[in-house]
DNA sequence: TCCTGAGTCGATCAAAAGGTGGAGAGTGCG
DNA sequence: CGCACTCTCCACCTTTTGATCGACTCAGGA
């Protein structure tokens, strides 16, 4: 029987190393190949063409979500599954539109690894209960306009009304509207829940925090 | 000449594999034990005592830091490294403050960690210049009182001032000192940026933000 | 004992934030 | 074209927040 042909896309060394040395003792498995960022990714994907590939959303140079992305556009068959330490709602839910099959935890056994390669393989989708209770809250949910993303982005860095007036260039009252609107649509009541609920969500990266531009 | 002999404590399985699997195939180093959680981690401690213990804060059952706070008041020559993906720089500081001789990022490479391994055994430090530097910064700030961090909680979980007072059983007015004194504290002008700035720092976890109540 | 730091509270004031309603301009779509 | 949506802005109002005084208690250390 033919093996399963498995590509790993990983930017963390230690984590990338324990993967393949997990899958290559397991019968019917075979590492193809190894990424450590997007666009190597890309490339090694075009290359072994993969039945399965385990990939991490945070990756240097291009995003798993946008790998996942194009590599859906061209090729229908290569199926993914995403594998983080824990983030934000947000990357997975971008992760399972841009058609991941499979959503796991850095914590998981060694069983639910294999078991769900061989389900995603088998064209099944497997997504742990806990994530898809979430994504279910998340759906009714409305999304933020781009110009609320803005706004929200200015508020998790600290700014006031009248700094994101003055960096959007806008009126003050127009940030209060935007703001108004984002607290329902996010369903909290003030801009610090906002903030925390931006964070937690993954609608604004921790790493953004720390670097004032880009 | 001897092995360094090594224990691995890390509760991401995969991780902890992948560091397996790498660090015995090195020469001169000997993987002794593995742990997946703080009391493990303690037991394994000391029926192997390990040269070097590589170790992860974030832990169940008991953290890293207090981990090596436990061990170091028993034993004084195990040495241990800190490993972590990324998380505050308040975990760093306690770890370190503890007695950890080094800090090293999940996305290492492997040469790095073998290096730090062997400064570590041979009885020095090893701090990455980033992390360095951020400590310094951190060491001119002054710390906050417990009842500070009461209220910073708070405030990070989205209460209003008159809702602290409630939660915290103290009237209003003392929630406003407290909230005055943490800014000035924190070198922040407000209380998002005192929510974003306690995230980032560590000195509240994400994970709490999600249940209500511990 | 005196002093310091922490915690508590009050009053007052200015600034910021949030809530509501309305309203015009532009875009894209059926 | 008409409709929906977004973005923009204004006015008015209430509530919240933050800043700055001062003051009392308590515990612990010099």
């Amino acid at each position: 029987m033919e093996s399963i042909r498995v590509l790993v896309v990983e930017d963390h060394h230690v984590v990338r190393q324990g993967l393949v040395a997990l899958l290559n003792v397991v019968d019917g498995l075979e590492v193809v190949g190894e990424a450590a960022d997007g666009v190597e990714a890309i490339a090694q994907i075009r290359k072994h063409q993969p039945d399965v590939t385990l990939i991490d959303l945070r990756l240097p140079r291009l995003s798993g979500v946008e790998v996942i992305q194009r590599i859906r556009m061209e090729n229908p068959p290569s199926r993914f599954i995403v594998l983080t330490t824990y983030d934000g709602d947000e990357d997975i839910y971008r992760a399972l539109q841009a058609g991941a099959r499979a959503y796991l935890l850095k914590g998981m056994t060694t069983e639910e690894l294999i078991a769900t390669i061989r389900t995603v393989h088998a064209g099944k989708s497997h997504i742990p209960p806990a994530i898809a209770q979430r994504l279910a809250e998340r759906m009714g949910t409305e999304e933020l306009t781009p110009r609320e993303s803005d706004v929200l982005e200015q508020i998790v860095h600290g700014k006031s009304n009248k700094e994101i007036a003055t960096e959007l260039d806008i009126s003050e009252a127009t940030v209060k509207t935007h703001i108004n609107s984002l607290l329902g649509k996010l369903g909290v009541t003030d801009r610090t829940q906002a903030a925390t609920a931006a964070i937690q969500r993954g609608l604004v990266t921790l790493e953004s925090l720390r670097k004032p531009k880009q």
